[in-house]
DNA sequence: TTGACTTCGTGTGATAATTACACATTACTT
DNA sequence: AAGTAATGTGTAATTATCACACGAAGTCAA
């Protein structure tokens, strides 16, 4: 079945940076692609808009068709409209990030058709079409977000230690942090909440285990409130 | 001539929230439409993205031939796909925010066809499509930049006092702030060359006039500065 | 010319936030 | 029991923020 417009329509697809964190390093998630163009190389995950579905949801369908991962934190991030950024034809990409916690990473790996792969930020291939401008505009935008709202906990599993905590700031930001001044203001806030349990794993000291309360972070978001580093 | 695709497209717009300052209130350039649907509503200047022509350039293609403006200060600021947003068809719309210096403004009121007229942002009449949910973006994102970006120059004349600049940022972002600790705070970064003009008006002191150092702000900014008020 | 009026331009002390910095604690291992 | 390795904690020095008042420079009118 055809369709036809009175005048030439660009296609508009949204395409996905989607970040992890194994603990050391921040990573992204790319897939190689199976078709011309750029065919086997890799490439932000995303797809086709549907004329039904909005935005938002184009983004989490195309994750969950070439990922696998769903229900994870996804915000829009830019659009980007170049007249030759796609070699067919005019496409515009709403380009969104993703946030993933560890749990989520097996299951990206365990996925259909093309190959996903996660790769340190720092050393990822050459990406197909504009995707490495998307990618780096969506790590400046993460790194932005970081200091001063509490988007850090979509990288970590709920529960947390501080050190786990700190390790994530200081990988995406590239900085060292002093580890009492770093407590002292994390905890300053209020919104980490010790839990009864506590993280052992190797020989020496256990550490003590929070989560991150998302209701009084809300609450406080209101009265502009803001979560700096 | 008519233009046919395998699957539905959307059609793909512009709008544009255009912020000016009158030394008093913060105001919106809105145009009355003269084309239904929601003809004689008041909207956000805008239209359709050509398919030969980038996202910026079909914003400020528009912005001219709507309101006269150009050369102005012009940023992406989110698109807008919800299904239902145009009554037509599917529409999204990527949105701009834009700033405009006084001198621009008496040329978008002489323009073509459709009415323009400038609104103080605390008392806009209702839009048309979901432009108050565009308008709402736009005001916040402005009010976040204003407070560690220097993109409230882009709203005063070239040559500006510091009780202008002061009322701006008053304005703006609605709160009251003390003249000493303002003065301080701007001048500290050293970004405001005084000139050896002053400005003359009313029968008191007249105000010594600064410009803004754009130059050495993108050197500072290439450093990790912030222009913090 | 003098006094009234209006906005411009400036400094200091009190309080709060940030920074730099070192060692005892607690578990596991041998 | 001694060694190892990461956890958890406090204080003093520095820097930034905040609150606050008055003389200076011009116009205007009596």
């Amino acid at each position: 079945m055809k369709h036809t417009y009175e005048y030439p329509r660009a296609a508009l697809t949204v395409d996905c940076v989607v970040f992890g964190f194994d603990g050391g390093a921040l990573q992204v998630l790319l897939i190689r692609r199976g078709l011309a163009p750029f065919k086997d190389h890799w490439a932000l995950p995303g797809g086709f808009v549907r004329v039904e579905e909005t935005l938002d949801d184009a983004a989490r369908r195309e994750l969950q068709e070439e990922t696998g991962l769903k229900d994870l934190f996804l915000e829009q991030l830019y659009t980007f409209g170049t007249v030759n950024r796609d070699p067919r034809e005019r496409v515009v990409s709403v380009a969104y990030y993703a946030l993933t916690k560890p749990a989520d990473h097996t299951t990206a790996a365990s996925t259909d058709a093309a190959e996903a792969r996660w790769f340190p930020v720092s050393d990822i291939p050459p990406l197909a079409f504009d995707h490495a401008e998307i990618f780096a505009t969506a790590l400046t935008r993460l790194r932005g977000k970081l200091t001063y709202q509490p988007i850090g906990f979509e990288l970590l599993p709920p529960k947390f230690t501080l050190t786990q905590l700190q390790r994530l700031y200081e990988s995406v930001l590239g900085t060292e942090i002093d580890k009492r001044n770093f407590r002292k203001k994390v905890l300053s806030y209020d919104l980490l909440i010790p839990l009864k349990e506590q993280h052992r794993e190797g020989p020496h000291r256990p550490a003590q285990l929070f989560r991150f309360d998302p209701v009084k972070y809300e609450r406080l978001k209101k009265k502009g409130f803001l979560f700096e580093i």
